[in-house]
DNA sequence: CGGGTCATTGAGTCAGCTCAAGGCTCGTGG
DNA sequence: CCACGAGCCTTGAGCTGACTCAATGACCCG
């Protein structure tokens, strides 16, 4: 079965440590020192798989940890006061999730797995305890987080400032660019989440993202077989995100 | 002149220390005991007042220090790839800003003054330092950054979510419950920025705020003379926000 | 092969935009 | 002390990008 196969490569990996994991170099680790890496490595806990669908928390739950991606997608979420759902973020591999929880103590976001997924539980009181040990460590964390608000500001500005084409457009060269970074191709991906996910975290209806990406398809700047995408002109999607509305 | 005054004013506040400020409850010495707030006095600098329209620190400007404001108020900018500005956030006194620096060691935003405020600067390698020995602090400035990440995906709901009027009924809400919390009057205040600011924090134009504005003045909800806003009716603010769309 | 989920496409509507015309307020200079 | 200009805000009229509603197509899984 093709689950199976998924699932007993995520467990072969499964207790890689951080110095032998290829996502080192852009995941929390970054900046640390061999023998302070493995301090790391040893509060990190390595549960069983995730699949797509499963929360990784709940919105609510008691904050006790953060979360690194090793495989998979996952989406945070948040409920807005009207009681609909608003996705927050996509976090790929490398990436860390759950700080939304600290301020509180409690998840404002729960987060889902987009597909079976492996991930890093990072006890944020051990993490607290080894930052004021590692000054690395410390700031690495606090950039991490100091991210996480540029990234939100930027989306804010997407949302308030950009045309449908704007945000669709982004978002790919988003994933792309992420892509690169763990060493996949810029120009050949599959997108981990639906049409739904991606209409809820740009503000658009679904059949609006559906609409954008066949008209980008038609004009030969994309070609899209269901979730899997190939970029064909990077300098035109470039162009869509940086030129005034009008 | 009315200037002259409010600088004085400012100025006779100019040297309070953390644990003798009004603010200190909500601020960042939260949590922390009288010794430990005297540790985080002696790092923060008390610069000369601000003016409307000075900046406390410009975009690309490298990162040295978070601000907390004293008294006043600020609005951060980034600039969109298009060469517009999207304003990120508004602060009123208690507040801490300048987290966004923190990623790339440059700030993202730059933080402008809405009317002539009073900051202090924390230098962050001091407060960096400090906060490895004071285990609150460090929690506390933890705290604050998620709190900053929430805050920002509050707005991405609104503005991904919620029509002009739930927007700028949030916006009130958002200022009238802030300036509870600091003791003054939840239902009688006057808005620090215009209403262009407005338009540009909530993605809409300035003609939808005010139209937005006198239809709630015309049915009685609210009362506007310019900045000045009294809420007549706070149960019907509340209801805007928390009514589905349709 | 049937039922469910997800995606696409078309037709018509509407919330918020653009464009345009004034109004109010405050500071400056005659 | 008033006239004038600049900046900010308000209001009206008409337009449009993205929405809603609706029908259909494609795929997956049992």
């Amino acid at each position: 079965m093709k689950i199976d196969a998924v699932e007993r490569k995520c467990h072969a990996n499964h207790e890689v440590k951080c110095s032998d994991c290829r996502l080192a170099a852009i995941c929390l680790p970054i900046s640390l020192e061999l023998e302070d890496i493995n301090k790391l490595d040893n509060i990190i806990q390595r549960g069983r798989p995730v699949h797509k669908g499963d929360r990784v928390y709940h919105a609510g739950e008691e904050f006790k940890s953060v979360y690194a991606i090793r495989s998979g997608a996952v989406k945070t979420v948040r409920n807005t006061k009207e009681g609909e759902e608003q996705i927050t973020g996509f976090y790929l591999p490398g990436e860390i999730l759950g700080m939304d929880g600290l301020a509180t103590n409690n998840h404002t976001n729960a987060a889902i797995a987009l597909e079976t997924s492996a991930i890093c539980e990072i006890p944020f009181t051990r993490l607290e305890e080894l930052s004021a040990k590692l000054p690395n460590l410390q700031r690495r964390f606090f950039q991490l987080m100091s991210k996480e608000i540029t990234q939100d500001q930027e989306l804010i500005t997407l949302l308030s400032k950009n045309s449908a084409d704007q945000r669709i457009v982004s978002l790919l060269l988003s994933i792309s660019s992420r892509n690169a970074q763990r060493g996949l191709s810029n120009v050949d991906f599959f997108l981990p989440m639906s049409r739904s996910d991606i209409g809820n975290y740009l503000g658009l209806t679904i059949e609006t993202v559906s609409r954008v990406f066949s008209r980008l398809h038609k004009q030969n700047i994309i070609t899209l077989d269901k979730k899997h995408v190939l970029i064909n002109d990077m300098d035109e999607l470039r162009r869509i995100v940086t030129t005034p509305d009008r």
